[in-house]
RNA sequence: GUGGAUGUAGCUCAGUCGGUUAGAGCACCAGAUUGUGGUUCUGGGGGUCGCCGGUUCGAGCCCGGUCUUCCACCCCA
């Protein structure tokens, strides 16, 4: 490529109208969940400033905000400020307030964390929310995973009821059965059981290392686990006592009882376990046929771990089981978010769709409608100026009609005209020459069969609607 | 951030051993057809072979560098 031609960011895409369409029929479908369940929308801003999200997402997300640059002389600002202060020293980490102080978002929950705090006075509690709009994170595209793409959020704060949770669950099954997937798998975790395992083999410190490491074990296997964990300074004993838990097999029920002896001795792994319990109970009261549908199974996971830098009870993720693809889905609570902004003691609890990866899921299985392309629904040719003039009211009552038409804006020949109407798709078209002037009567041709009708534009009218 | 591939027309890709004017399919435009598309036929436009340098009588091809994109790791939706 030459380097004048245009291109764009890596990691970014354009979307064009055949996407647009698939894409707002998978943000209107997960959508109208959200609010059935009683989520309100809000939006914030791309940007937030830079300090509200620095240190939320542990050194590794850190790394991947995108950071924008201030505007002015940073130099000169930098040149100011050793004069007027002899203490201060040009470097990295000095210099960066003068060279940025805002920042895309990273994510949608901290921004909403941010909103909690800033608007705690005009919201009720406990406050369900959701919100669709894009985040940014600066690490290398690969399959599945972009610079830009969107995220789905439902949260609600001030609620520490697991009914939330609960919710979450069928929040998923029904967005995503509605969305025509047929075999999908909830992980549920949760944080506390992950402590009280560190807890039990004596390295409550070593919780991180250990949930990254046992992480991996579908994909690196049991050796793979065991090597990870002696590099992350597990001794033998205690990954050995880690094995049964790392290995938990059977049904959910089979893995809490085990769960619950293996960990007999921690509270906070007994909390943990219970929480996981009481979410099971308000499912199967909500829904008694839940465990019976075959396309949604809801897994206990023990070896799943997801963003532990906030969670702090239970965890989820979702992945489907028809095509390879990262999970689709995750979420958690999160006791004390809105701490770190300085309003303690509000607990809350979100999960999160990733729409660009549910396109390429759907894209692949050729699960999007396809009636769902059809834009407008009528095209008026246009033979010369005086049938032009001729159609411009119909065009309009058309469109009183609430028929989504469109007249062809210049007199091309009707070849063009029709393979316009054929590109864009439009199912019919008026033919509209001195013929139909004379007589009144127009000629309606379906594209789709070739036919042509001879209507009287009354007639037209309500054969379109 | 680490490692591996890739780059030729708008898109997908051929291009032999280094040898004349770099090709195909699709897409686009025009004509066959002055009131009929999606099929067909004919013709047409379109290229700094990513970029910079080197080797050579001669480089799309070989060498060095650089950038891009893709894949994997880390991490993540």
């Amino acid at each position: 490529m030459s380097s004048n031609k245009p291109s764009l960011p890596k990691g970014t895409r354009d979307f064009s109208p055949s996407e647009m369409v698939k894409r707002n029929y998978i943000f209107d479908t997960i959508k109208s969940v959200f609010r059935k369940y009683g989520y309100q929308e809000i939006q914030t801003p791309s940007m937030e400033n830079l300090s509200t999200l620095t240190g939320k997402y542990g050194d590794e997300g850190d790394k991947l905000i995108f950071k924008i640059l201030n505007s002015g002389d940073f130099w000169a600002e930098a040149d100011k400020r050793q004069q007027n202060d002899s203490t201060f020293s040009v470097n990295s980490r000095s210099l960066l307030p003068l060279l940025s102080e805002k920042a895309l978002r990273y994510d949608l929950t901290v921004p909403f964390a941010r909103y909690v705090v800033m608007h705690q006075n005009e919201i009720s509690f406990p406050f369900k929310r959701f919100q669709v709009q894009p985040v940014w994170r600066a690490d290398r595209p690969q399959k599945g995973r972009y610079r830009e793409f969107y995220q789905c959020d439902v949260d609600v704060v001030g609620s520490e009821s697991l009914l939330n949770e609960a919710e979450f669950i069928l929040v998923y099954k029904e967005a995503l059965s509605n969305l025509g997937l047929k075999d999908f798998t909830i992980k549920i975790n949760n944080r506390k059981i992950l402590a009280g395992i560190a807890e039990v083999i004596g390295k409550p410190e070593l919780i991180v290392d250990m949930t990254v490491a046992i992480d991996k074990l579908d994909k690196i296997g049991f050796e793979g686990v065991v090597k990870e964990l002696g590099e992350r300074g597990f001794s033998s004993d205690e990954i050995e006592a880690l094995r049964p838990a790392i290995l938990l097999q059977g049904t959910n029920e089979q893995k809490l009882s085990d769960l619950r002896t293996m960990l007999a001795g921690s509270e906070i792994a007994m909390k943990g376990i219970e929480e996981i319990e009481t979410i099971f109970e308000y499912l199967r009261n909500i829904c008694p046929s839940f465990y019976e549908e075959t396309q949604c199974k809801l897994e206990l996971d023990i070896t799943l771990a997801r963003g532990l830098n906030y969670y702090t009870g239970a965890i989820f993720e979702v992945k489907t089981n028809e095509v390879a693809m990262g999970s689709i889905g995750g979420g958690g609570r999160y006791d004390d978010l809105t701490g770190m902004f300085g309003l303690k003691g509000l607990t809350g609890a979100g999960i999160s769709f990733g729409a660009d990866r549910i396109y390429d899921v759907l894209e692949e299985l050729n699960l999007f409608p396809s009636d769902q392309t059809i834009g407008t629904k009528v095209l008026i040719s246009n033979f010369d100026t005086e049938s032009e003039r001729y159609a411009l009211p119909l065009l309009n009552l058309l469109r009183q009609a609430n028929i989504s038409a469109e007249l062809y804006p210049s007199s091309a020949k009707i070849k063009k005209q029709l393979s316009y109407a054929d590109s864009k798709r439009i199912p019919y078209v008026i033919l509209l020459g001195s013929q139909e002037m004379e007589s009144g009567i127009l000629t309606l041709k379906n594209m789709e069969t070739g036919e042509q009708t001879s209507l009287s534009f009354e007639q037209l009218l309500s054969y379109l609607k």
